[in-house]
DNA sequence: TTTTAATTTTAGATTTGTCTAAAATTAATT
DNA sequence: AATTAATTTTAGACAAATCTAAAATTAAAA
């Protein structure tokens, strides 16, 4: 049986659910598709029988090892022409993830590495998520969310958890990027909200709900070439 | 109503067809695509309410003007593909055609601007077939069949009218590639088959059915900038 | 100009992916 | 523990793209 565009959407949105909730449920994917819980349990029903996932009905789900390697290379692919789009085309970060919605479905192995090499190789796509090597090997990250880090501690921004266009622009704006080095300057307890300083620049006030979605490390660049 | 990739595909074929004979039969683009008259007639049907084609049942068909444009930006796509995928990605002419076929359906109008600039505006793809530009005007060759080429005429290779890979492989295993200068050394009247030499090479023999197929311009560079 | 052959279209099925509305199950509250 | 609420699944429908087999039409041959 084929693994369909569709059925390739559903194991990445698992994947990136079961990462956060270990277990997934009906509701939760359906929301993350667009789409409603009949389809996702009808979808369900072929990727057990394709087993790709563990099933048993009204339990909640998750893929199994098959699953999570299918999911891995379309994430690959997905990160890898994000990157290409950015680097070679001059795409801004914002604009990149519906073009590579459709470009992570296209079939060929070959393809994959042969647009991997020309790349060089890279470990993070432009939202500073980590590309999985061609055996499927994700490297983990230890970030912390700007609304975490401890006051006047320098950090560095290593990546962004919620990736709308809409939050894109927001820092771009502000003049925040994968790699820009900050530190926090104060907080405001009254709505959480925070000041920001980066250096070179007026310093920046960011919400909670901004702060909450920017991930830093430890002030040490996000890239490592292997 | 979508334009869905089998929409396209049908499109694109009917476009090739209509070159060659004005007007399409549904059996001619059945065999084309790999389908049966019966599921032919069926996307007709779709295809007409999209007023994208002239059709009157059991009368043949033809794109009209919108249908005629929709074709060609799926062709200018397919080739700048094959470009990238050539001239970037190392792949070799006879591979890049099954990829193309997947890639060309990729929908961002911005995207293969971006990349038909990347590319430097290439006007021809890798099997010599000129690439549409982005008004969607499509260049007129004239070329003849190595077959039709008088004897001791130096002529340049410039474009494969059979694509499959056993063609080009064949093609390649005699070092005759596009561009490629060549004179036709003998004919033999037994078998239509030619004796063909290419500069600094030994003479090499090719049969009736290839020699129809390799298309040559009067030694000129099939090439030029804009 | 009949008759026969080839082509094209229609009729009716099937598969895939989706939906809404109703039923079944599980979870949360009195 | 009984009732209510939320979640999930099933039942039934629909659109898209395909198929086979039969009917309609057109073209070719006798
Ligand atoms: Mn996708
Ligand atoms: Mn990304
Ligand atoms: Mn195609
Ligand atoms: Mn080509």
């Amino acid at each position: 049986m084929k693994v369909s565009v569709s059925k390739e959407d559903h194991l990445k949105a698992i994947f990136h659910l079961q990462q956060e909730h270990g277990t997934v449920t009906t509701n939760a994917l359906a929301a993350s598709l667009g789409t409603r819980a009949a389809s996702v349990t009808d979808m369900l029903k072929k990727l057990k029988e394709q087993k790709l996932v563990n099933y048993e009905r009204y339990k909640g789900f998750k893929l199994n090892n098959e699953g999570k390697k299918a999911a891995v290379q379309i994430i690959r692919k997905h990160r890898l022409w994000e990157y290409f789009l950015v680097k070679k085309l001059q795409f801004g970060w914002d604009e990149v993830h519906e073009i590579a919605e459709e470009l992570e479905h296209i079939s060929s192995r070959k393809l994959i590495d042969r647009l991997d090499a020309f790349l060089g190789h890279p470990d993070t796509d432009p939202h500073g998520d980590p590309i999985p090597d061609s055996q499927g090997r994700l490297q983990v990250r230890r970030q912390v969310s700007l609304a975490e880090l401890p006051l006047n501690k320098p950090a560095q921004v290593s990546g962004i958890a919620s990736q709308t266009s809409e939050m894109l622009e927001l820092l771009q704006y502000n003049h925040i990027r994968l790699g820009t080095r900050l530190e926090i300057r104060k907080k405001f307890p009254f709505d959480h909200s925070l000041e920001v300083k980066v250096r070179n620049r007026p310093p920046v006030t960011l919400s909670a709900q901004v702060a909450k979605n920017v991930l830093v490390t430890d002030d040490e660049p996000p890239t490592e070439k292997r």
